[in-house]
DNA sequence: CGCAGCGCCTGAAGGC
DNA sequence: TGCCTTCAGGCGCTGC
């Protein structure tokens, strides 16, 4: 599920295959996920970013292709001269004379959309700050926090107090934080301890190139090695790493959520 | 506006 | 072997 460090890392291998090429003809999958991909045939990209989850492929017109991933997206560059075979592919655009950029979601929980930067819809209009932009302060995410009474965890999956985090690294930041997830308020020594974790936590994943647990494959078709560094996510049953308690897994918000009882006391 | 609940998707894994 | 059920979960949408 690529979350922060996973499309970070798509994100610097795209750029220089990508910026500086035409995209020309497209195709999309029949469905208003996918189909905006078709409007943004014609431009050519001139720069790639990220918002938290989000990719933002800017085009000479002004506007942007946003692609979200979902839980099971991937971005791939391919020869032209292999004809598109593949199931789950859900968007494809000409890209230059020679490739095309292929867009890959076996599930169908990625979307696509062309917008103009400043009137974007949905999650990415709402988003709080990117998890590693460093102007974010402890006291923001305190305060950010204060206004919500939802479970902490649930709070930082809802991209408001800060973007880019899912469930993997929420769980590990949490377990590093020593915070319990089903927390309602957190103290300020909390909130600091938590973007520090964040933080720790997220570089990590970036420098491991990403985790991979099943789909997640790097524009290259790597997989990532942050899976066998996972403290805390999917480890419920196990023994914690820092007391040895027993992990316990709990559905949080209906997520599946893995914390120590010992060490992230409620 | 906040938020709880639901639906979308399909391969993998486990039970029998 | 094969059928069935359960699970993974980010996000948009609906309605209170």
């Amino acid at each position: 599920m690529p979350e922060l460090p996973e499309v970070e890392t798509i994100r610097r291998e795209l750029e220089p295959l990508i910026v500086g090429r035409e995209l020309g003809e497209a195709w999309a999958f029949p469905h208003p996920k996918f189909l905006p991909a078709l409007e943004a045939a014609g431009a050519t990209i001139t720069g790639v970013d990220r918002r938290g989850k989000y990719l933002l492929l800017r085009l000479d017109d002004g506007r942007d292709l946003v692609v979200h991933l979902g839980m099971t997206g991937s971005l791939r560059v391919t020869p032209s001269s292999l004809l598109p075979d593949d199931p789950y592919l859900r968007a494809w655009w000409q890209l230059g004379e020679a490739d095309r950029l292929e867009y890959r979601d076996v599930r169908r929980f990625g979307r696509l959309a062309v917008a103009e930067p400043g009137a974007y819809n949905g999650t990415l209009a709402v988003q709080g700050p990117d998890a590693l932009d460093p102007s974010l302060t402890a006291d923001d995410l305190w305060r950010s926090l204060r206004r919500s009474r939802r479970a902490v965890k649930t709070q930082l999956l809802s991209q408001r107090p800060l973007a880019g985090v899912g469930n993997i690294y929420a769980d590990e930041a949490l377990w590093l934080a020593q915070v319990n997830p089903h927390r309602r308020t957190v103290t300020r020594r909390q909130a600091a301890a938590l973007l520090e974790a964040l933080r720790e936590v997220l570089t990590a994943g970036l420098d491991n190139g990403g985790t991979t647990l099943r789909n997640y494959r790097t524009v290259l078709g790597a997989e990532g090695r942050n899976q066998h560094r996972l403290a805390c996510y999917g480890r419920g049953g196990q023994p914690c790493l820092r007391c040895g308690t027993i992990l316990r897994r709990t559905v949080l918000d209906s997520r599946t959520t893995t914390w120590c009882p010992t060490c992230q006391p409620r």
